[in-house]
RNA sequence: GUGGGUGUGGCGAAGCGGUUAACGCACCGGAUUGUGGCUCCGGCACUCGUGGGUUCAAAUCCCAUCACUCACC
């Protein structure tokens, strides 16, 4: 169902493709995230224009609203959302894990964070929704423990990961959807390792990296993946849970990551923040008030085509939906062109001289 | 003309005798990484219409004055 093919590589930098049901998906991939089957602010027409060919939607958001049933009926989540492409969707457990759950070894037991209600999610139940959902990829129901997480409680998250996701394979059934694996095991390498092995073990068409960028250090997660990137097949797609700040996605594609996902672009983008070659730029500072030139001369997305700095600001200062619609393409697109450079650079043998070039202008 | 009300930072608005004058908006910064557009965190007032007075102490009480406003004539 799932199609993996690496075309070639440039030191441990990856250059594939993946074909799901819905689209090819070539790789390093940068997915979009659509919580609630909705890039906030664009069209799925929009966002398609961007060059995204995969985006992220959200188990936790749809089960709760309309409920994955719903879903189901109106023909799944491609059909209900008219998104032509593909999609991967979260299994909740990040969700479920950051609001306090009751955790047994069944399951966990949260608040919905809509009206407070209580609901129950175990690897089945999960199952049951993103199969619901119908989504091209999926992720397994998955134990996310905290930064700051000691060994014992990485530990334990750790085990209770690969037992949920034995569950999660033992009763996934889809005709087309494809169920990815997730390696956990906080901030600690001996654990890492011995989750790697765990779940690999168990022959997932692709794997997550879970629980990184949930603020540890940023060299931390670079030294973890770089042990994970010998300890990963190299045949499956790596899929690097919530990371997407331009200089994470260098560093990630560095030491073989193919896939990631994460809410930046879109999030600092409603937040009137915006990515540019040199660094962020926060559009709603007033050195921009008389800023006639589009957010980058050399970008050619919609919004550098056609508005200037000082338009976008005064749209993102009066609240006008315009100006974050504006900001969240430009950041997608940006991204997206950032991906296919990386690419580009791969499949030619200048990685390195790349990487250079990115952290030589990219201020952080 | 008579009677009443109000005058506090760019705007709205607390405080009505006693620490460095709430708060909201706006403004100026910052944050944001598998949940957050309407989010979060900071910053921004030699000063309470003006002039006198009472008091150890006044934005807070008294007098005068100016402005705005309501009612009546």
């Amino acid at each position: 169902m799932l199609k993996f093919e690496i075309f070639t590589k440039d030191g441990n930098a990856r250059l594939g493709r993946i074909t799901t049901a819905h689209s090819q998906i070539d790789t390093p991939v940068f997915m979009p995230v659509g919580t609630q089957a909705t890039v906030k602010t664009a069209t799925p027409e929009e966002v398609w224009d961007t060059g995204s060919r995969i985006l992220l939607s959200n188990t936790y958001h749809l089960y709760l609203r309309p409920g994955h049933e719903l879903v189901k009926e109106a023909g799944g989540l491609h059909k209900f959302m008219n998104w032509p492409g593909s999609i991967l969707t979260d299994s909740g457990g990040f969700q479920v894990f950051s609001l306090a759950p009751k955790v047994t070894e069944e399951g966990a037991e949260f608040s919905s964070h809509i009206d407070g209600s209580k609901h129950f999610f175990t690897p089945e139940k999960v199952m049951e929704i993103e199969m619901a959902l119908g989504s091209d990829i999926a992720m397994v129901f998955d134990e996310c423990s905290p930064a700051d997480a000691d060994h014992t409680r990485a530990y334990n998250a750790m085990y209770r990961t690969r037992d949920w996701a034995r569950r999660c394979k033992e009763v996934h059934r889809h005709e087309y959807q494809n169920l990815f694996g997730i390696v956990q095991g906080g901030v600690f390498p001996d654990l890492r390792r011995e989750s790697a092995k765990q779940i690999t073990e168990m022959d997932f068409p692709g794997y997550g990296i879970g629980g990184l960028s949930v603020g540890e250090p940023k060299n931390v997660m670079y030294e973890l993946l770089d042990i994970l990137n010998e300890d990963m097949p190299a045949d499956k797609p790596r899929y690097l849970m919530g990371v997407g700040s331009p200089d994470c996605l260098v560093e990630g594609v560095k030491r073989g990551v193919d896939m990631f996902d994460c809410v930046l672009p879109t999030r600092i983008a409603r937040n009137g923040t915006v990515f540019h070659p040199t660094g962020k730029l926060v559009l709603r500072n007033a050195v921009y008030a008389r800023d006639f030139a589009p957010i980058d001369e050399n970008c050619g997305c919609y919004a550098c085509r056609n508005y200037s700095r000082a338009y976008i600001r005064h749209l993102l200062k009066a609240g006008e939906v315009l100006g974050i619609r504006l900001t969240t393409i430009h950041n997608l697109w940006f991204l997206q062109r950032l991906m296919e450079d990386i690419r580009e650079a791969i499949a030619k043998g200048t990685f390195a001289q790349f990487y250079k070039d990115f952290f030589a202008q990219y201020k952080l």
